[in-house]
DNA sequence: TTGTAGGCGTTATCAG
DNA sequence: CTGATAACGCCTACAA
């Protein structure tokens, strides 16, 4: 009577195509043990007998078994899967944040599931429920979604880490830039140096990034004694091309500015471009910062003063805390983290040669 | 007799903690009908009464029912996630391919798992290994990879498909870059302008690209009657500053090279700063070109003369090849594509002005 | 120290 | 058209 499921066709048989995977049975069957034996030498759980214990690695080993990890995250309901979640792949920003979770993610032995390109709320929450089940938590990065669509879209309990968001929602842990406080610093920078006309290339308004920046940039003028005028603040979409007409548009003004802040370094490389064809020289006639600090900016002619922004460093932090979620079963006081940007000049705004 | 396995503790007592996700047994029973009966549904495999399955819709969808996907795979023997394995996420480069990939997979509703910095051929391995079970198929990125090493830590059915691998054997689907075809032409494009001094910036001698890229240069070369001298060829690692570095190094020769080849484009960005440092001006003294046509390559100045490559498009080919491969079960004609490049003839080569 | 067997959530194969 | 139930591969009480 026990056994109660011999009656079916016997699918032990070898007629398979091709090989299949050793199973936890079959290294059992080799090493004439059970498969809790097995499985106890293989997860470190319970006591074996040391000689047992070898033996079943060796044969393990050579019958080159791997665990199948459906069953296991079947029985023990984790998935060692951490999803990521990310507006758009344009760029080198994401390729770096990217490598910043792989690599802390591989250190604790998790694996890395990416899904792009959502540019609107729908695309995020199809990505969000499609995640379901399939990870243990979630780095989201997504300037359009909301706290509301998150959590009706997400597993009560599944742990969630907001990269560059605009939830402020106390129960979310997060991480941010400092884009207000870099952008304060650098336009301040500028106004040290007598620049009384600075103009603004903006991002998206969509883009918190952005808007945070944009706010950093009037804050410092107004401190410092500068009227902010609507005229200097060009649209931008954090494209290279942008960069190009917005500056094309500032030199167009009557007064035009002495210094362009480009909101990130993509604009200001086609903001200088704009400018040299223009026949105006950078730093000499206008100087030209931006934000971000990626590589290739201290090669540029004249070398981009900008603001730094360690992005492969969010990405591991941001791991970093999830993995913690996770650990603690998302029984844990949530926390906001800010991440500092750091002020570096260089020759476009003519400050380095003083 | 058929109850074998109802001796147990009951489990289906409600003395979790949280809520536990909506099975599709608590849908079967909320609508009065069998699990087998709202899988049918769900799959639209088998034939159901309209009204139930209309029931039975309404009920999975208002319980927010999705399926397990651990489970799921564990009977289809199927995970609808594809792996891929790349070298290491510097750069733009990367960021694109993944885009690429990403796209097309989630177009075929399959997921991307992403696994990264391998630069030693253990690593890849070990990846390799861990990917086993978790992916229906592979796309595998990495120049230090042979034959061998990658049929023996894969299971044997697994599609794969290389990217910019070396692997010479035909029983594996490939897509390459022109990168030959492509330094080529460039070179012979250089030679047309009458310059008979070329120097190269190479990549890393490990990696394909790079080889292939030198060995297009130099045929180029003999083939228009220029004797390649290797004190023309340099060193560089395809990072900005090693550009940087190897143009100091050519202007310090005897006889300068009038013309720079960079093996791509962000050592093509470091040559121009160490030659504008070292007043130099491009292209009037010196001309310079690059590979890969980088977005902000035509934003330098002067914009950059390159080889363009279409980076998420190699994403997207490969991706297809690899659905395709599954679908058929892997039992295919394996075939290697090569991806062309194009010539991008911009000003820092001193050929646009003609 | 080891073995037995139930259960994880699905799909699929049978009978009705 | 529908229902019962054997797998899938693994983990883990519970027994021995």
């Amino acid at each position: 009577m026990r056994d109660c499921g011999g009656k079916g066709p016997d699918p032990r048989g070898g007629e398979r195509v091709g090989e299949m995977r050793a199973t936890i049975r079959d290294v059992a069957r080799e090493a004439g043990v059970s498969v809790a034996t097995v499985s106890r030498v293989l997860n470190d759980s319970g006591p074996v007998r040391e000689e047992t214990r070898r033996r079943i690695r060796e044969i393990a080993q050579r019958m080159r078994y791997t665990p199948n990890l459906a069953a296991q995250s079947l029985t023990t309901a984790r998935t060692s899967t951490l999803g990521v979640l990310l507006p758009d792949l344009f760029g080198e920003f994401y390729s770096e944040v990217i490598r910043g979770i792989d690599q802390t993610a591989q250190q604790s032995g998790y694996h890395v599931l990416v899904s792009s390109s959502h540019n609107d709320r729908a695309e995020i929450e199809g990505s969000l429920r499609a995640m379901r089940g399939r990870v243990d938590g979630l780095v989201v990065m997504s300037p359009d979604l909301d706290a509301v669509s998150l959590s009706s879209n997400l597993p009560e309990r599944l742990p969630v880490v907001l990269l560059n968001c605009e939830v402020d929602d106390l129960s979310y842990d997060s991480i941010n830039i400092d884009n207000y406080g870099g952008a304060y610093s650098m336009t301040e920078h500028l106004t040290r140096m007598g620049h009384r006309r600075v103009g603004l290339i903006k991002g998206s308004e969509r883009n918190l990034d952005a808007r945070e920046r944009a706010r950093g940039y009037r804050q410092a003028l107004e401190d410092a004694g500068v009227a902010v005028v609507a005229a200097y603040e060009v649209a931008g979409d954090f494209g290279d091309r942008s960069g190009y007409l917005a500056a094309e548009a500032l030199l167009a003004l009557d007064e035009r500015p002495t210094a362009i802040f480009a909101s990130n370094d993509s604009m200001a490389i086609g903001a200088i471009s704009a400018l040299r064809e223009a026949g105006v020289s950078v730093p000499e006639d206008v100087a030209v910062v931006g934000f971000d600090d990626i590589p290739i900016a201290r090669y540029l002619s004249p070398p981009l003063s900008t603001v730094r922004v360690s992005i492969s460093q969010l990405g591991e932090r941001a791991t970093r805390k999830l993995l913690d979620a996770i650990a603690r079963k998302n029984q844990h006081e949530k926390s906001q983290e800010v991440l500092p940007t750091e002020l570096v000049v260089r020759g476009s705004c003519g400050a380095a040669r003083a």
